[in-house]
RNA sequence: UGGGCUAUCGCCAAGCGGUAAGGCACAGCACUUUGACUGCUGCAGACGCUGGUUCGAAUCCAGCUAGCCCAG
């Protein structure tokens, strides 16, 4: 009798807010919430221009859901938020790796949390504004798959969704583009039509990475030592967590060409620079795996795998070494292949899998 | 202290009498819905100092200063 119940995460942003029209539309009982998870009372001011969770954000839902006519509630996610997101991403940084927060945040945080919270009051689903598909596929695994706008495909940062949270998930603006969620937005007359998209690490709006992490641990930044591929030292760092694989800026090396970073030591506090066609490599290692589509990887089968989020993806062979590691062989070398990255394998349209990179 | 060499932007480095190349670094902007990468733009009012020769000098001459090398 009653209507499948399912719960918007709401950015104040447009794509969520669409998403909770078109759901509302689609015949579900829709609430709103937005979930608090690292901003201080205080400090609403900064995150005008559109940061994903600011406070500023809970005003433009809120209105969008009155507009909606749905419910609509806050929740408090700053204690999973900093456990899961923060705190990892810290942790990596101090071990000379280079995190993607957004996944964190996305599994552990929007998935992991809000779901819990969301089927605790009864939802059946909960929902976001991501540009990306939900497949059932024959096999009977879920995956996350390409959205109609290929250009504004969100599926990298969704690879480590459990298939438990993904049969829970429901993304409706994964059928549009983006101009098409823009001109609904704008037919509604949502007062957020024309926010600009939001980018950058949401809890670092100044873009200090080093600060923020200096601030964030009680363990010494030290500096140390710039050394070649044969270990002679060239320069004098800031503290590893200033660097990541394939940085070429901010090392104010002048070797009279241009130096790249190649490698993090964390052990000896070293941080390796050469040219730009070292930091090309054609394997890497991952663990930490998450199976999507794929249950098991077919050694013969080409894969796409994208090392990035920008990354266009590049064809290669997954060969799985262990209980939980994997190796990928690329056909062409790629570059600043990063530990602490994901690596999101991809078969046909849909995500296979993937894992972090740890070498 | 005797002989030789060198002194041009933060680093490297063109220039050889006609009015300061380039690379690296750095900065800003653009790109980017993680970090990066990339692209574009900017970056010596002046060539160690002081004089001199020339219509004209970073470029020639002299002295001074500093650094390097070789002799003691």
């Amino acid at each position: 009798m009653s209507k499948p119940k399912v719960v918007i995460g709401m950015s104040g942003g447009v794509d969520s807010s669409v998403a909770a029209y078109l759901l509302k539309k689609q015949g579900y009982e829709v609430i709103g919430v937005t979930m608090q998870i690292w901003q201080d009372e205080e400090e609403t001011q900064m995150e005008e221009n559109g940061g994903c969770c600011g406070l500023s954000a809970v005003e433009d839902a809120r209105r969008v859901a009155n507009m909606l006519d749905i419910p609509y509630y806050v929740m408090n996610f700053k204690k999973e938020f900093q456990a899961n997101v923060i705190d990892y991403f810290t942790e990596e940084y101090l071990h000379g790796r280079t995190p993607n927060p957004c996944i964190a945040c996305n599994r552990y945080v929007k998935w992991e949390s809000l779901l819990q919270r969301s089927l605790a009051i009864g939802a059946d689903y909960i929902a976001t504004g991501h540009y990306a598909r939900i497949q059932k596929l024959d096999n009977g695994r879920y995956a996350i798959a390409n959205s109609a706008t290929a250009a504004k495909d969100q599926t990298y940062a969704l690879y480590n969704l459990t298939q438990e949270q993904l049969s829970h998930t429901l993304m409706p603006v994964g059928e549009y583009t983006k101009d098409e969620i823009r001109e609904i937005a704008n037919e509604l007359a949502l007062p957020i039509a024309n926010k600009p998209d939001s980018q950058e690490i949401c809890f670092i709006p100044d873009h200090d990475y080093a600060r923020f992490i200096e601030e964030n641990t009680n363990e010494k930044i030290l500096p140390g030592n710039f050394v070649d591929t044969k270990g002679c030292i060239i320069g004098k760092h800031k503290g590893i967590t200033h660097y990541t694989v394939g940085q070429r800026k901010g090392l104010n090396l002048s070797l009279g060409k241009p130096a790249f970073v190649l490698q993090i030591k964390p052990e000896t506090n070293e941080v390796v620079i050469g040219d730009n066609d070292e930091v090309f490599k054609k394997t890497l290692k991952a663990n930490n795996l998450n199976h999507m589509g794929v249950a098991e990887f077919d050694p013969e089968e080409v894969y796409l795998a994208k090392i990035r989020y920008s990354h266009k993806g590049a064809p290669c062979h997954v060969r799985v070494t262990g209980e939980d590691e994997l190796i990928c062989e690329f056909l062409e070398p790629q570059r600043a292949i990063t530990p602490g990255q994901a690596v999101v394998i991809y078969k046909d349209n849909y995500v296979a899998g993937g894992g972090t990179i740890i070498c």
